[in-house]
DNA sequence: AACACCATGTAAGCTGTTACATGATTAA
DNA sequence: TTAATCATGTAACAGCTTACATGGTGTT
């Protein structure tokens, strides 16, 4: 996109991308180094004062194409480990009040996530940085609303199964 | 659930757990192992004629606490890493065109998941091995119906989307 | 006085996949 | 004959998080 530093990128993915990808300075300042010694790009140093120096990083004409052919390979499918599927596939040793419990907590999450959603849209649009990117990055936030009420409305279902079944148990006893 | 090897615990997870969870034998046997050194689980051998030896292992009265344990903690949220989203990121990068084969090749993909889904859920109802578990892994099948319906919904906003930006690059030119 | 922000980085440890090794049986 | 199924396991590697270390500036 432009020159940075690995703390601009850390701080990107938190404002924008913070959705759909997080990634910690654990992995971004080795894999940077390893660019630039690849000869994918190239560091220039900014001081600053009273800051510690900047290290901003930009891909080299190699490093472009690496990043095209990149883009260009097709996204292979890999199964998202949804922990509190793996938690109802236990259901039954725990109580339907407690799995309830679950779900609830679970809903309220995709709630907030909804919510805070909303803010980065907003961010988007107003700082309208590079309008190329606009449409894009739109259709990542689009990913999150529909994901997000689909697991809403899966919450709801859900609840409303569990309570059906706490009710036969109390007819059964 | 019941008394297992880890050969039967991989089986398990592909014929019905497939579609939100995978677990590969360089994780599930070393992991059965610290269960019966912690001892959370028992082991015993079931000798077989022209066949290797089975290990079963099966839970303690303190491994089931441990489970029990587990599944009453809430699930923290964390964020799903969306490859696709990604590369749409850095749509701007390469051709709309090339954005568009990434997404039909994609939706794809969840029409082939949607169709497996629909077999695990067969398998399943019909196989009904144990009454209280259905209902839990109806639910699992659920969320994996509603997830493909809002991503193939996805898709299809998306690829209209592309092809305006598609034909509005020509007006341009 | 305590904390957050700026900015770099490393080291230890956990998580996870892939490939390998073994070896008999059965089906295409 | 080739491949799959049964069944165990390990070793090498890749991916990722967390905590730590440094140290000045600005805010509550």
């Amino acid at each position: 996109m432009e020159p940075m530093s690995g703390y601009d990128i850390k701080k990107r993915f938190e404002e924008i991308a913070s959705n759909f990808w997080n990634e910690s300075y654990g992995q971004i300042y080795p894999i940077l180094k390893g660019l630039y010694t690849e000869g994918l790009a190239i560091r220039s140093i900014e001081k600053q004062v009273g800051k510690p120096d900047r290290h901003i990083y930009e891909l080299t004409e190699l490093g472009h194409q690496e990043l095209k052919n990149w883009l260009l390979e097709p996204v292979e499918r890999h199964v998202g480990r949804h922990e509190i599927l793996l938690k109802l596939f236990f259901g039954p040793k725990v109580s339907v009040e407690d799995n309830i419990e679950q779900v609830k907590h679970f809903q309220k999450n995709h709630i907030n996530e909804l919510a805070q959603l909303q803010s980065i849209k907003l961010k988007i649009e107003t700082e309208n940085c590079k309008k190329t990117h606009l449409p894009y990055w739109m259709m990542t936030i689009r990913f999150g609303e529909l994901m997000n009420e689909a697991l809403l409305k899966w919450s709801d279902e859900v609840l409303s199964t569990m309570k059906e079944m706490k009710e036969k148990k109390y007819k059964d006893s």
